[in-house]
DNA sequence: GAGTTTGAAACT
DNA sequence: CAGTTTCAAACTC
């Protein structure tokens, strides 16, 4: 059984585990101070009663330690003011269905991982509306992640492109390709307790994420709970429980996760997110008190990293920072500050201190991380507190009204300390490429931070840290005890939050891909959830008609049903694309306009068909192949606000038909005006609003490029007989059988072009390529045909429309060069020779004849009387008849006459010959006779 | 559309 | 590396 619980991390049992839902600062934009209230939300997860893919569980216990609707609908309406307030955005999710519901207990007695993935929706902005690119531009410009080998475990969370209204944005993801990107977000965590509790989920963000907790970079999602005072987490990958000491309570602003300690003594830290500069702020609202931030205290680094990450392994995590202020004397008003970390910068990252005006500084530190001080004041400039808010939220509150601050980031503009939960840099690993070649190093890409939300225990509230730099995402929460429907936020219209109904059945069974209406009707998310395995990957992706579908992996909490969404927001992604064709030794960067924005990768196979790529601010380093791919056919849309994400184009395709399906199915309507112009590539017909990208490319209006269906049926689409796969593509739109090629089973894939590239380096390089000799296009390897006389399409000579050449082994062979010119050429030759063979043949025919005259026999001088014409046949005469037949014969030729017409000419004009001779000597007889 | 042919890929 | 088998596309009817 799984409940959902309210955090009372005073009553609940220090050994337990429990899913908390973290939520995310964010720091308010240009808007009036906001509130700065966080919500800790517990969710106490029963680990003997969670399968892997059940979370049908969910059931809110009834205790004292919980919320009850009615604290959740105060919390709702806090949230809702704050959101007015703040004009942010905040993401907001509900971990389990029924948040009022029952009063299971938990009886854990397994160990249950999920993965949460959210799949957020970029409306153009961030949710700091206020000048996001001018936010922590620096930290963007630092954050790079390398994706590359990530663990499978993780769930990555890909950030729809902000304003992308792109079909292409619209796609499936494995959960493994978003890890693999740089803007996944890792959502695991794991339910260890048997006894109901509080528990922070500690979201691994594999790009540096605003809030990172934790930890080591090979460590799996983490869990972290909160129990009694003490916090302690589970790092997946970790043989043991982590203990995550020095938080005596989660009561105060000073409570911060900062180290865990495993059972077996592996101490995990908790460290901020990559802050450069510590923020400084004052406190003007007074509001909170010392004592509110007595807990904010910077803890003692005792503990270490567990010595199995390296540098390369390191994986960005998010940590949040529950900060509570003791309203009306009383626990329960966490703050909730959201730092990230990146792997790399895992030692570099400062902490967040809280410094109370006037009371002093308590430090929410993050260990082993420079620390940040944020005063009150400031906090509140950064919309973490509102004055109105802060009272609400301080202590002596009975109430457990919590706010959340869904303002991670300030504007620059308000507070030059830019508070960026971002790590400057983080490399992350991927555990999985989307691209086939699983070659290492080939290619990274810089790309934006993502930042993870946390998912929201009850209540179903979940604050996301949304980075300003970050483009604009919408997360889709889904509302426990909340209204159903709400959105909350977004002052920028963008619809940051995307609140699901509660009773939006966005479970299912593992592996099974959920619909999700969005508010609004306009949009469709998809939700493939999937078990905590971490083999099987689960996507979100949203569709609409104009608005940008975001994938994003989705775990659920036992695999059965997504207890939350959560989303994150990339700054820079850093996306490693490896190539299908590893040999391709050139990689090209494609390097897009640095706006601040972050985009969202398009993830295409090396060889796979592009159809669009936006070029944004992502720095996208692609594949030769790829580069070729879409120099040759594909758009490049300059971009500066949305991200790509990168899929074979027929995974677009497919995704649109899922939207049209889904459109027509549901019936929904795009009630929202995108005024985002920027949209990726855009097949859906019915896109009016906005001139859709794949206008611009040379595809076909689907955006996809034609290719034949395979039709494999023994091969599970994982060998080379599968053209698919043979050209680095994913099955779509196949009539394949058992089909293996495609994002779901991108193990086995990998698998596969693993053992094709064994077997053959070149496997997955274009079979036909250019010669040595000019930019002629022969066949790599050669063909093997026997019978075919490669005169058909079995020869692959023949069907790439190249003749045969020297590699070809084919017996027969008739493909052969036959160029226009050449054949002229030949045809000239043979003319030639056929020619030569008749002037030859008069010639001699001639010869004899002449010397047939020449040799007679003299008749007797009293015969005729006469001298012979013999005498005149010199070698002039015959060189000059000669000439005359040769020259007939190609008039002849010329006339394009017989060959017996030509004879009979030549022998005619033999005859011509014959007779001038004649007369030439009768008449030198004649002059020489009468003397 | 079923059956055959063909040659590349995979296997031995 | 060669021979054989498997496979899917090409082809034929």
């Amino acid at each position: 059984m799984l409940n959902v619980r309210c955090i009372r991390q005073s009553s609940r049992p220090r050994n337990d585990w429990y899913m908390t839902v973290i939520n995310e600062l964010i720091v308010g934009g240009t808007k009036p101070l906001g509130g700065a209230r966080a919500v800790v939300e517990t969710l106490g997860l029963d680990a003997g009663a969670l399968g892997d893919g059940d979370l049908s569980a969910l059931t809110l216990p009834h205790n004292s330690d919980q919320f009850i609707s009615s604290d959740l609908e105060t919390l709702v309406n806090i949230q809702a003011e704050l959101d007015r307030l703040n004009s942010t955005v905040g993401v907001e999710e509900t971990l389990g269905e029924d948040l009022e519901g029952g009063a299971d207990s938990l009886a854990v007695g397994e160990t249950v991982e999920s993965v949460v993935t959210v799949v957020s929706e970029d409306h153009g902005r961030s949710v700091v509306a206020h000048s996001p690119e001018a936010i922590l531009p620096e930290i963007m410009e630092e954050t790079t992640t390398t994706v590359e080998d990530m663990d499978m475990h993780e769930i990555g969370m890909s950030s729809p492109s902000p304003e992308a209204e792109d079909p292409l944005q619209q796609q499936e993801i494995s959960a493994t390709q978003f890890t693999s990107v740089s803007n996944n977000l890792t959502f695991t965590s794991t339910v260890a307790s048997k006894t109901p509790g509080s528990s922070i989920v500690v979201i691994q963000s594999p790009v540096a994420s605003s809030a990172s907790v934790i930890t080591s970079p090979s460590l799996a999602p983490t869990h972290v709970t909160v129990s009694g005072g003490q916090i302690v987490g589970k790092i997946a990958g970790m043989s043991s429980n982590v203990a995550i000491t020095s938080v005596p309570q989660f009561q105060s602003l000073g409570q911060t996760l900062v180290t865990a300690k495993s059972a077996d003594g592996n101490i995990v830290q908790l460290r901020p997110a990559n802050l450069n500069r510590p923020v400084m702020t004052s406190s003007t609202a007074g509001n909170l008190t010392t004592a509110n931030l007595q807990g904010i205290k910077p803890l003692q680094a005792t503990t270490k990293r567990p010595a199995t990450g390296t540098a390369g392994q390191m994986r960005n995590v998010f940590a949040k920072v529950i900060i509570t202020g003791n309203q009306h004397g009383q626990q329960g008003q966490p703050i909730m500050l959201a730092t990230s970390q990146a792997g790399e910068t895992f030692c570099s990252g400062q902490p967040i201190k809280i410094i109370s005006s006037g009371t002093g500084q308590s430090n929410v530190s993050l260990l082993g991380s420079p620390t940040k001080a944020i005063t009150l004041a400031q906090a509140q400039q950064m919309g973490l507190l509102s004055p109105t808010k802060l009272q609400q939220i301080l202590p002596s509150s009975p109430t457990k009204q919590s706010i959340i601050v869904n303002k991670l980031m300030s504007s620059p503009v308000k507070s030059p300390a830019k508070i960026t939960m971002m790590p400057a840099s983080a490399v992350v690993k991927s555990p999985t490429k989307i691209l086939p070649a699983p070659v290492s190093g080939v290619t990274q890409l810089k790309s934006a931070v993502s930042i993870a939300s946390a998912v929201g225990g009850i209540g179903g509230t979940v604050s996301t840290t949304v980075k300003p730099l970050l483009s604009p995402q919408k997360v889709i929460i889904r509302q426990g005890a909340l209204k159903s429907g709400t959105v909350l936020t977004s002052s920028s219209g963008t619809g940051q939050v995307i609140r699901i109904p509660a009773t939006q059945n966005v479970v299912g069974t593992s592996g099974s891909i959920a619909q999700l209406q969005m508010p609004g009707g306009r949009q469709l998310q998809y939700v493939r959830l999937v078990s905590s395995s971490g083999s099987n990957t689960s996507t979100v992706m949203s569709t609409g008609k104009s608005r940008t579908t975001s994938v994003v992996p989705v775990s659920a909490v036992s695999g059965g049903k997504p207890v939350s969404l959560s989303t994150m927001r990339s700054q820079q992604q850093t996306v490693k694309m490896v190539p299908i064709a590893p040999a391709s030794p050139a990689v090209r960067t494609v390097v897009p306009k640095s706006t601040g924005q972050t985009g969202q990768r398009i993830l295409i196979p090396a060889s796979a068909p592009v159809t669009q790529l936006r070029a944004g601010s992502n720095i996208a380093t692609l594949s030769a192949s790829a580069v070729n791919q879409i120099t040759s056919g594909a758009t490049i849309l300059p971009s500066g606000t949305s991200s790509y994400v990168m899929l074979p184009a027929q995974y677009v395709h497919q995704l649109q038909n899922q939207s049209h399906q889904q459109q027509s199915i549901l019936n929904t309507h795009n009630t929202v005006s995108h005024s985002s112009s920027n949209s990726a590539a855009s097949a859906e017909p019915h896109n009016q609003s906005r001139p859709s990208v794949a206008t611009r490319t040379t595809l076909e209006p689907n955006g996809i490029r034609p290719r034949k269906p395979c039709n494999c049926t023994k091969s599970q689409c994982l060998k080379l007989y599968c053209d698919c796969f043979a050209n680095g593509e994913f099955c779509h739109m196949c009539n394949c059988n058992n089909c293996f090629n495609n994002l779901e089973h991108e193990e086995d894939r990998q698998r596969a072009i693993k053992s094709c590239l064994e077997r053959n380096p070149n496997a997955f390089r274009p079979k036909i390529g250019k010669g040595i000799v000019g930019d002629e296009r022969r066949h790599n390897k050669g063909c093997n045909c026997k019978r075919s006389g490669c005169l058909k399409n079995y020869c692959e000579c023949y069907e790439a429309k190249i003749p045969c050449s020297n590699n070809c082994k084919c017996v027969g062979c008739r493909n052969v060069e036959e160029t226009c010119d050449k054949n002229t050429l030949r045809d000239l030759a043979e003319a030639a020779e056929v020619r030569v063979q008749q002037q030859t043949a008069i010639k001699n025919k001639l010869s004899a004849q002449i010397q047939d005259i020449a040799f007679r026999p003299p008749p007797p001088p009293a015969q005729s009387g006469t001298r012979q014409p013999f005498n005149f046949m010199t070698q002039e005469v015959l060189d000059a008849t000669c000439m005359c037949l040769l020259a007939q014969a190609e008039e002849a030729e010329r006339m394009e006459n017989s060959e017996e017409e030509a004879e009979r000419f030549i022998i005619e004009e033999f005859g011509r010959c014959l007779v001038q001779i004649i007369e030439c000597a009768t008449k030198t007889e004649a002059n020489s006779m009468p003397i």
